[in-house]
DNA sequence: TGCCCAGTTGACAACGTTGCACAAGACGTG
DNA sequence: CACGTCTTGTGCAACGTTGTCAACTGGGCA
């Protein structure tokens, strides 16, 4: 490895001095820092991060800690996220929960590892107000996609507000049976649980009855599981004429299960999804989504832990960001209002 | 933040004995060690890995360097690879390059940022053996998916072969016309070129005609390539009866395109795909693949990597990760031969 | 000529950790 | 009792970098 010292040695230098050249500093005069550039490349030297970071107490890692990031919503994010931070010279490392308490536990307690990240973004599945209290103040968190009630800056879409407009779209296609995949009932109050309060707050709106029936759990925001719930659906004695999936995966599976079952989408059943990923662009009949702006949410994401990071001392912030319903095939009128 | 000093201080103890304690040395007094341990989880003490790294020469750190990680084969493919390395606990640390030279010959040639990562997994799209071979060795790489010819170890399924499989099983099903969506020409040899000889090679054993037409070169493998190709090869005057996509997102795209033009898949056009990804199984028809083994190729990259970590000289090693042709609804009997 | 200032360069320390060498004590053996 | 050996713990140095501050240079000015 070439370090400062062999480029200071080979070029008559002191150390500093090549370290002045190397970061820029401006009182140097340019025959020097020419010449000692010069011999930077013919060692090839590379400033060592280790100690670089040492010194200055930084890594430029983030960690974006998710549940699996082949969940197409989390790899978009995570594209959006990579991007956002090459630009700002940091990188970005993956850490996958499954979901499970104990992992996300350990990654946000960072009881357990060695210090690495600089920053973590947070999307949280399991853990609860309380876990996160309980956590060692250390290195900035900013939450994603869930209100614990935390104390903790985060970054969030209205999810109260977006289900209520998914599920009026719905009811203006004059669908009068809505029926809603995803909900998770858990322990404290989840993401899920918002969706369900937007939607049945739409419903209220438009004096529609609330059927127990047309709501169903789901353990996980998958294709299977929209499979799953739908078919339970259709098994009713009264089905849905409209189902709001919770997620687009969701979505997808809910209306392959449909088709299969020789229904069409949207004129017996009209679907709309969440997150807005690509795959549902594509789909037949494509999905109309709520779509979060995940460019803002990764901007504004790291806007804030990167002022945590800098030692800003602001109180706990929340920013809701920018979503919208895209309409596509999937959500029409029912053919006999057109 | 808490360091071996403070531990030690408090304890009563030197640092090294801390550190001792910490790296689990065996030399020391259980009762001593139960106390340190009880001063270390009350300070909350956690090894800072910068001054590690710095003492140790290694970060933990892995470079997954990949174009863009919201294609699901990648996020597939990260997925393994992140519960791969976390078991050893290594950090997975995502790198995109969109495919961009500048961006992959940065990473990988490392000639231009600082040191960072014990190894790199790199999966290149525009770099060429001859980029290959002017890069600084350095740190230790293993490409996946794709072959330079480089001095490099490499893990890899048998393109030629899985391309021959994928084809011939289009010509058992009767077809004639087979089309292949997702050639890109290049500079040097690519993982395409290799695709394209098995598609030939099958061709040619069945006697059947090569017809340059069929052969559609796409720029990127992405859904929209798809479509553009699959609508190129409709308006051929003898459009195909079969497609090999040389990726499923190729594939869903195609096949997206056919359907729009009111034919169906696979009575009029029969699609088979590459990659094996979740969305297939899930499209209507359901996408016929070769599958590659990806937690095998996670695994097996992995102990490549870390072996040459661990500084084993062995001479470049290539490894082939097994495939599967899994056979769906999109690839069926013609009608007429049934 | 002497002095000051701005512009340059260098010496040193410190970041937190671990490898190395060795010291202090306990213990066994001749 | 002397000696060697093993166990347990310590002190020092070094990893490569940068902040601090002192020191040197040359030019302008009194």
């Amino acid at each position: 490895m070439v370090t400062l010292r062999d480029v200071a040695n080979r070029a008559g230098v002191s150390v500093r001095t090549v370290s002045n050249v190397v970061n820029g500093w401006p009182h140097v005069r340019p025959a020097l820092r020419q010449h000692v550039q010069t011999v930077i490349d013919e060692l090839g030297y590379r400033p060592n991060l280790a100690a670089r970071y040492l010194r200055g107490g930084r890594t430029g890692m983030i960690a974006l800690v998710i549940p699996e990031i082949d969940a197409p919503y989390f790899a978009e994010l995570a594209r959006c996220f990579g991007k956002e931070l090459s630009v700002k010279g940091l990188t970005l490392a993956i850490e996958q929960t499954d979901g499970l308490i104990e992992r996300e536990r350990a990654l946000v307690d960072s009881g357990s590892g060695p210090t690495m990240f600089d920053g973590i973004i947070f999307s949280p599945i399991s853990t609860t107000a309380a876990d996160f209290a309980r956590r060692r103040a250390d290195v900035p968190v900013v939450l994603i996609g869930e209100q614990l009630g935390a104390e903790c800056d985060h970054v969030q879409i209205d999810n109260i507000a977006a289900s209520q407009v998914a599920t009026q779209h719905l009811i203006e296609l004059g669908r009068q049976r809505i029926a809603l995949i995803g909900h998770q009932p858990g322990a404290g109050i989840n993401t899920s649980d918002l969706r369900v309060e937007g939607y049945k707050a739409a419903l209220r709106a438009a004096s529609l009855p609330i059927d127990p029936q047309l709501l169903t759990p789901t353990p996980l925001f998958t294709r299977d599981g929209g499979v799953s719930a739908a078919e339970a659906l259709l098994s009713l004695p009264e089905p849905p004429d409209a189902i709001f999936c919770l997620s687009d995966l969701l979505a997808l599976g809910a209306m392959s299960a449909i088709i299969r079952r020789g229904l069409t989408v949207p004129e017996d059943i009209a679907i709309v999804g969440f997150d807005d990923i690509e795959e549902g662009r594509f789909a037949r009949p494509s999905l109309t989504s709520v779509s979060p702006d995940k460019k803002a949410i990764a901007a504004q994401t790291v806007r804030l832990l990167l002022s945590r990071i800098d030692g800003e001392k602001h109180s706990p912030t929340t920013v809701d960001i920018d979503f919208e319903l895209v309409i596509r095939e999937s959500s029409q009128m029912r053919p006999e209002l057109r």
